[in-house]
DNA sequence: CGCTATGTGG
DNA sequence: AGCAATCACATAGCGG
């Protein structure tokens, strides 16, 4: 393994760490954001640059040798606030905690000790990399030593090379210390001469090399000004260069040796963590204990392995689409032994126990269960979804394949992409490599359940596992498996009707333009429009002119080509996107299969790819009419579709009780007009049109938790009315606004939020000192609750759907969820009591303190159950 | 192949 | 002062 030295500037990062963050302390009143802010940074470092030597330096006192060489060196810097003096013996325990060493040496300055152990790596050619928040450093920067600077906050960091150096200043990082020389530094009280700054500085050592050139040459210096400072000033100019030279022969008492970084554990951390209520810090230890691997005992005989206790399985195809791509092998361990097969002609003794009443681990139940459909195989008790737990333990940590997780907890295994590799390049390996990499993950789903299941007890989110997300997949599994019937001539005639509208338009805009060009081309279009039709420009992107519908419809009045493309943009985006893209996806089964993402949205909704038929137009009849292509699979049989009326709004009712919300839903007044009642203070027969549709806004922006920017660009008013708009709506429901304001301190205090069956969503940027961040976290920890609870909802009568409905003798298929609402098809003759069924599944899934409403409409293609 | 701009739904 | 502004997915354009 190639060393790597990682060496810290301990005092400038505290400072850097003290400013970056808000002061936060503990309950015993000690201040922490400092020490917090350098917890950040070692995890950062530590998990980024894997070092395998580690050194904090600190300043040991008050004077150095400098001080006799000026005795006003880092004169005129303020008081160490008080506030982050007490942290320092804090950040020395956490770095201890770290076990990393620390050193300290009297008369010298951590950039001493920095600069020494610098030194010796590079003679040893070490790869080392210091990190400061000060620019004194960069005269250390070399081949094998990089510099790295905090910017804003503690963990975005600058990287100096000597290229990077150079390509600043145009000399290489050992002038630096000329350039101190002669422009002094204002931090450390360094003199330098006197008007001289960076321009003037960077211009003579261009010119002359050194100080030491520079003051050789007094005479040849233009400009009388200067040459008048540098000569008077040319002792104070030598004595500024050998103040900011860092010692790189201090008589330091530890070496690289003393530093190596070994393996220990986290008790100490954890230790001190509590102490510190880094809560946030001690929920990822305590989740992610480290795993050690274990060696891989692969059978050829299926017997060997003991189906008595727990057992774990993995099946996997080449590529993402599951519902079409080539089936690889199955593994089956029992935590000791290994079976894998080709999942060709499976023997009947694995089928009997895939089938049977065997307890299964696996990671995805959804990809497995519909895998081994393809096989003609009915998987049974599957009782624990590695994938699913990582979701539901932390949705924002990003699910790629099997490694991935295990890297959670410390195991390093092949991913997906070092076995099949990526791109046009990917290829499935040779059988024992395969069986290998197919065995080994198997055998760490069976080592990461045990610890992955005790991360949920301890979140009390077993049951969320067990009981909603675990059967939820099955449930899923059925409904892309089987799949929605689409018309493919109806979209071939939609497609002949949209290419003749689609033409027309196309002519029209070229003959409006004076001559052809690609429209769907933004650059191209904004040429056109705000250069040779000089129309004004309201909005810019990074790239150039904004062609966006919003400021289109700006223009609509300023000429007629605008209405053509906007029409153009819509039809060629129904043509493109849904007539043109559906009929792709359409197998040939006749049906399309979607696939739905279940570990995916931070808030607990499902997402649905290739295609999405979660985005089918509906709001412009125009592309609603895309839905008739959708039917029911057999003749006699409708599209049944229920949807729940303003679950997010009644969910938030229920939360904070808020009297005249939850009123209107006992009452079924309409939200909207009640929502518009409060906030104009109007009786309901006042309510104009115009105050329901901004009530409206008002309602939409609540749920999907956007901000009075969004708010002003759905209004098209200003941002202060809009902002005006929510204040007085929070005025208008008081507990709404007492639980917006108790929900961020909830984050604030645990570091995430939860929904109502105790889905999490960590929110990490609720301290952010950026406004823009922070206010992002909160609008997240208001909305996730909301939109959460509403998704643990419908997802929990998705299943208790799928659970009675086998109860019964009813034919109908669930076929697709749209957020809100549940898609079926139903045999005509079984509708009427099919509705009732699910409308009391649906509006029972949980009880809240106000009703839940479903409503529901059927016909011959999903376009008429409207 | 990856990024940008655009537009669809809830 | 200026930044960025709900999320997930798909398409087309465009440049490397």
């Amino acid at each position: 393994m190639t060393e790597k030295l990682i060496l810290i500037d301990g005092n400038s990062l505290a400072f850097r760490a003290f400013y970056a963050l808000p002061l936060l302390s503990n309950r015993a009143g000690i201040h922490t954001n400092a020490v917090y802010g350098f917890t950040l940074l070692l995890d950062k470092i530590i998990k980024d640059e894997a070092p395998t030597h580690f050194l904090v330096a600190f300043d040991a006192g008050k004077t150095t040798f400098r001080h006799s060489t000026f005795g006003d060196y880092k004169g005129g810097r303020q008081k160490t606030p008080p506030e982050l003096s007490e942290q320092f013996p804090l950040i020395r325990k956490l770095v201890d905690a770290y076990h990393i060493k620390h050193y300290e040496l009297d008369n010298y300055e951590a950039d001493d000790i920095i600069g020494t152990l610098a030194r010796e790596a590079t003679e040893k050619k070490m790869k080392t990399i210091i990190i400061t928040g000060d620019r004194d450093l960069t005269q250390l920067v070399n081949d094998s030593v990089s510099v790295y600077y905090t910017k804003k906050g503690v963990t975005d960091i600058d990287h100096y090379t000597p290229e990077f150096v150079r390509e600043q200043y145009g000399f290489g990082p050992e002038k630096i210390i000329d350039l101190k020389g002669l422009m002094g530094d204002k931090s450390d009280n360094i003199p330098g001469v006197p008007g001289i700054g960076e321009k003037t500085a960077v211009k003579l050592l261009l010119e002359y090399g050194t100080v030491e050139e520079v003051i050789s040459h007094l005479d040849d210096i233009k400009g009388k000004k200067l040459q008048e400072n540098l000569t008077t000033y040319q002792a104070d100019a030598l004595m500024s260069k050998q103040l900011a030279t860092i010692e790189v022969h201090a008589p330091i008492e530890i070496h690289l040796d003393d530093i190596k970084l070994s393996a220990e554990n986290n008790d100490k951390k954890i230790e001190l963590f509590k102490e510190l209520e880094f809560k946030q810090m001690l929920d990822h230890m305590e989740t992610a204990p480290v795993i050690e691997q274990k060696a891989l005992e692969l059978t050829e005989r299926f017997e060997e392995i003991s189906l008595a206790g727990p057992t774990s399985l993995f099946i996997d195809c080449f590529k993402d689409n599951y519902l079409v791509n080539e089936i690889l092998p199955i593994a089956v361990t029992d935590g000791e032994k290994i079976f894998v097969t080709s999942s060709d002609n499976l023997q009947d003794s694995l089928i009997a126990y895939l089938e049977g009443a065997e307890q299964k681990n696996v990671f995805d139940a959804k990809k497995t269960a519909v895998l081994l459909k393809r096989l003609d195989v009915d998987v049974k008790n599957i009782r624990f979804d590695v994938m699913l737990a990582s979701y539901l333990l932390d949705p924002s940590k990003t699910i790629v394949d099997v490694a991935e997780t295990a890297a959670l907890h410390g195991m390093v295994i092949p991913n997906n992409e070092q076995i099949f590799g990526k791109g046009a390049k990917m290829a499935i390996p040779e059988t024992e490599a395969l069986f290998d990499y197919f065995g080994r993950q198997a055998m760490t789903i069976h080592q990461l359940t045990d610890v992955m299941k005790r991360e949920l007890e301890n979140n009390e989110q077993l049951k969320l596992h067990d009981e909603l997300e675990l059967p939820l997949s099955l449930v899923l599994a059925g409904m892309e498996y089987r799949g929605i019937t689409v018309d493919r001539q109806a979209l071939i005639e939609m497609q002949g009707e949209l290419k003749t509208r689609i033409d027309e338009l196309m002519n029209r805009i070229y003959t409006l333009a004076g001559h052809e060009f690609n429209i769907n081309s933004p650059k191209q279009l904004g040429v056109i429009l705000f250069e040779e039709l000089g129309l004004p420009a309201a909005k810019k992107t990074k790239t150039g002119y904004s062609t966006a519908v919003d400021v289109l419809e700006g223009l609509r009045d300023k000429h007629e080509i605008i209405q053509a493309i906007l029409d153009y943009r819509q039809l060629a985006k129904l043509q493109s996107t849904y007539v043109e893209g559906l009929q792709k996806m359409i197998a040939e089964d006749g049906k399309i299969h979607t696939r739905f993402n279940q570990v995916l949205a931070q808030t607990g909704r499902l997402s649905s790819v290739e295609p999405n038929l979660q985005n089918i137009p509906i709001r412009l009849e125009e592309g609603r009419k895309i839905r008739k292509a959708f039917t029911a699979s057999q003749p006699g049989w409708v599209i049944f579709a229920a949807d729940y009326s303003q679950i997010e709004l009644r969910v938030l009712a229920h939360i904070t009780e808020d009297r005249s919300m939850m009123e209107a839903f006992n009452h079924g007044i309409d939200i909207h007009t009640k929502t518009a009642m409060e906030v104009f203070d109007v009786e309901k027969d006042d309510v104009t049109a115009d105050m329901r549709r901004q009530a409206k806004a008002v309602n939409f922006g609540i749920v999907y938790g956007i901000s009075d920017y969004g708010l002003s660009q759905s209004l098209g008013i200003s941002r202060p009315a809009a902002a005006r708009f929510i204040e007085d709506y929070l005025t208008s429901f008081p507990n709404v606004k007492q639980y917006m304001d108790d929900i961020i301190l909830e984050a604030k205090r645990d570091g995430y939020v939860s929904t109502l069956l105790n889905r999490r969503r960590y929110i990490p940027d609720i301290n952010a000192r950026n406004f823009n961040a922070r206010g992002f976290a909160e609008r997240t920890a208001m909305n996730t609750p909301i939109q959460g609870s509403a998704a643990d909802i419908i997802k929990l009568a998705m299943v208790n759907y799928d659970r009675e409905v086998q109860k019964t003798d009813f034919k109908a298929n669930l076929l697709l969820q749209v957020h809100d609402e549940l898609i079926f098809e139903v045999p005509e003759e079984e509708i009427e009591a099919f509705s009732l069924f699910v409308k009391d599944i649906m509006e029972h899934a949980l009880e809240l303190n106000v009703p839940l409403l479903v409503e529901s409409n059927y016909g011959q293609s999903w376009y008429e159950a409207k």
